[in-house]
This record gives structure tokens, C-alpha cells and sequence, in this order.
DNA sequence: AATAAATAGTTAGGCTCCATACTAATTATA
DNA sequence: TATAATTAGTATGGAGCCTAACTATTTATT
């Protein structure tokens, strides 16, 4: 084990209330540094969750995106088409070609063409493709739930109230070049 | 614009309670739902987060890794060695090399041999890289505020007491086979 | 001193996802 | 009907990050 590195640092070091106030400090700027903190730390989060997700998943030979695609067929009778897919997933129906692509070949789920449309390609969850969803249930919420073990089931209400408001602003990072004041412009 | 497809959904729409309560159901296991539900709704929020991130990072030329790349020379006297950076970063120091080499393309950053050591090359912030830091600090920090615009002062912090608490819990996903219970191993 | 082990940084190749541009099929318009 | 516009799915090339393996240098061991 010479090659090592320790990615998983403690979330408590990785961007610091005192970081974030010398960065507004240094340009005097009248921005509360406990935003820039919660925003800074949801982004670390987010990229440790990403990454923490794909080994998970891929105990099982799959990707997030593979995984959340055979769920979703599951959802719907085992049989999607690709454009529904990418709007349930959130992703662009490039990247579901990919991950269909891939589950193919691995006999989870198979294409058929449509008889209504010729343009539309069905794409049917396999008996194999409904085995593996199941052999991996147990485990995979298991974990899921462990992972919000640390709420109670109060906190985790807020927590999600919480966080589906922050989701909301995230849109202020990719609006149009910012009027003026960082004014929200919900009423 | 023929070729467009709406990505950004409502956060609503991501995962359902009732998609999650669903799955679980479905094969009778013993989990509670609303967490399953937070743990999809903040994968959800993250890889959003993490693509506004990169699109918010772009307008300036940069992307989010090499902002915070410059972010913490900045924050360490505009001199820091590789494998700092990625311990601070939190990535792999592939990574930073990666991430380096982009950077001195483009004349934000250099590095330098050290005399000490003849194996480390400290990164160096060159005074263009220190002025682009500058010139976004107003816009950056003031979106990052807007974001979480929507929460209070009081509810940042609740927000972030709960977040660092599920961020502590995303080792769930990685560790071992899972024993048991989801308890954690801190003291 | 000579050899082995560890460390710093880099390179090579992989994965996930995206934006863009393309083909084939359908629908609207004239 | 003939043409144009739209739609469904796909190919291509890129960005970001990773793991694993490699080179050069330093430190530890003998």
C-alpha cells in the first residue's frame, strides 16, 4: 500500500467559516459569510456523495445513472421510452443512449422498436435486468437509510424542507449575468 | 432552437415520495421511506448543484475545480505544493496535476522547482491569477449568497448542523459489507 | 556506501456526463 | 402531394475526476 491517498477527509475541514470570512474580507465585500459557507459546504457534499455513490453501486456492476435508469423502468411496468427516461433521470437523452448502451450488453434491459412510431425505440426492463434490482433491494436501502441515521425523523422533515429550498437557489448560479444586489427575485 | 431539452427540473419532480415508497413496498423491506427520500433527493441536488457549479465557473473562464484550486493559493500566500492542494481539495493529486497544467496554460498559475526538496514543484499564483480572483470575488460571492437566498439566518445553520451530520453518514454507502445496523463507529 | 522503501509529481487509460450535430421518421404547411 | 419543420434516438468529441502505474528524488536500513 505505497499508493495511497486519504480522499476521505472529515467534512469539518474542508471549507472553514474562517476561509470563507478571509475571502470576503480580503475584497470587503457585504456578503454574510455563513451563506457562502452553507453553499461552499453543500458543494463539497454533493461531490463526496457523487463519488461515494458510484462505489456503491458499482458493487453491483452498475453506475448511479444505470442504477436510477433500471429503477425507473421498474416504476413503470418495465417498459420506457428514451426521452421519458432522460426527463425522469434529468439527464440529456445523449447520456441515456450511453446508459442503455452499456445495460444492453449486459442483458438488463433490451430495445424494440415501436410499431406506432417509428422513431421510438422501447426500452424493456429483461427478467435479468428485474433480478438484479431485486438482489440488490435490501442492501441498497439499508445503506440509503443509514446514511440519514444521524436525523431523527424530525430533523430529517426540516432537513428536506431545508433542502429543497437551497435547490431552488441554485438557479442563481446560472441565471443571466445578475441584476444588481443579490435580491431574490420571488416577490 | 430545435434541439432543446429542459434539464433543470423542479425538484419536485426528481424523486417522489411516493416513486420511493414504491420501491421499498415492493419488496417488503423494513425501511422508512422519507429516508430513502432524503438521500435521493440530496444525490439529486448535488449532481445539480455540481453542473450549475461548473456553468456559474465557466462565465469566468475557469471551471469549479481550478476556481478552488486558486481559491486556496489565495488563501495561503498565493503558494502551495500539489499535494497541499489536493489534500485541501479533497481530490487526488492526479487531479491537481490536471488541474495545474490548465491553469499555468493559461497564465494563472506556474510552477516552481523547489530547492529543498527536488522533488516537490510548489504552484505559484502568478498576478494575473490573483486579478481573476479579484474581478469575479463581487459576482461569485454574491450569487453563492443568492443561493441560499431562500433560507434564514436561523435556518442556515440548522442546515448546516444537519448537513454535516449526513455527510458524516455518506461513509454508509462505502464501508464494509454493512454489519448490521447503520450504527457509527465514533467512539 | 549500497540497497531498499517511501514520497512527490506525472502519465495513461478509464468512467460518467454533457453539448453539439447528425440520421431517420413523423407532422404541419403550402 | 411536395416541402418544411419538428421529433426520437444516436454518434462524436470534450471536460472532470478517478485508479493504477511510472519516474525521479529522498530517506531508512543494512
Amino acid at each position: 500500500m505505497a499508493n495511497e491517498t486519504n480522499i476521505t477527509n472529515d467534512i469539518d475541514a474542508v471549507p472553514s467559516l474562517a476561509q470563507s470570512k478571509r475571502q470576503i474580507d480580503r475584497y470587503e465585500l457585504d456578503i454574510d459569510a455563513q451563506a457562502v459557507l452553507v453553499a461552499s459546504r453543500l458543494m463539497a457534499a454533493g461531490a463526496k456523495l457523487g463519488h461515494a455513490s458510484e462505489i456503491h453501486f458499482s458493487r453491483f456492476g452498475l453506475s448511479t445513472g444505470r442504477y436510477r435508469l433500471l429503477a425507473d423502468l421498474e416504476d413503470h411496468e418495465g417498459e420506457v421510452l428514451p426521452s421519458q427516461l432522460a426527463e425522469h433521470l434529468g439527464v440529456t437523452r445523449a447520456t441515456v443512449t450511453g446508459l442503455i448502451d452499456t445495460l444492453e450488453r449486459d442483458g438488463l434491459v433490451f430495445r424494440r422498436s415501436s410499431s406506432v412510431d417509428g422513431r421510438q425505440k422501447a426500452v424493456i426492463l429483461t427478467e435479468q435486468g428485474a433480478r438484479k434490482l431485486r438482489d440488490m433491494a435490501h442492501e441498497h436501502f439499508a445503506r440509503l437509510e443509514a446514511m440519514v441515521g444521524l436525523l431523527s425523523i424530525e430533523e430529517r422533515s426540516v432537513f428536506l424542507d431545508l433542502l429543497g429550498r437551497v435547490t431552488k437557489g441554485i438557479s442563481a448560479l446560472t441565471d443571466e449575468p445578475a441584476g444588481s444586489k443579490g435580491h431574490i427575485s420571488n416577490e
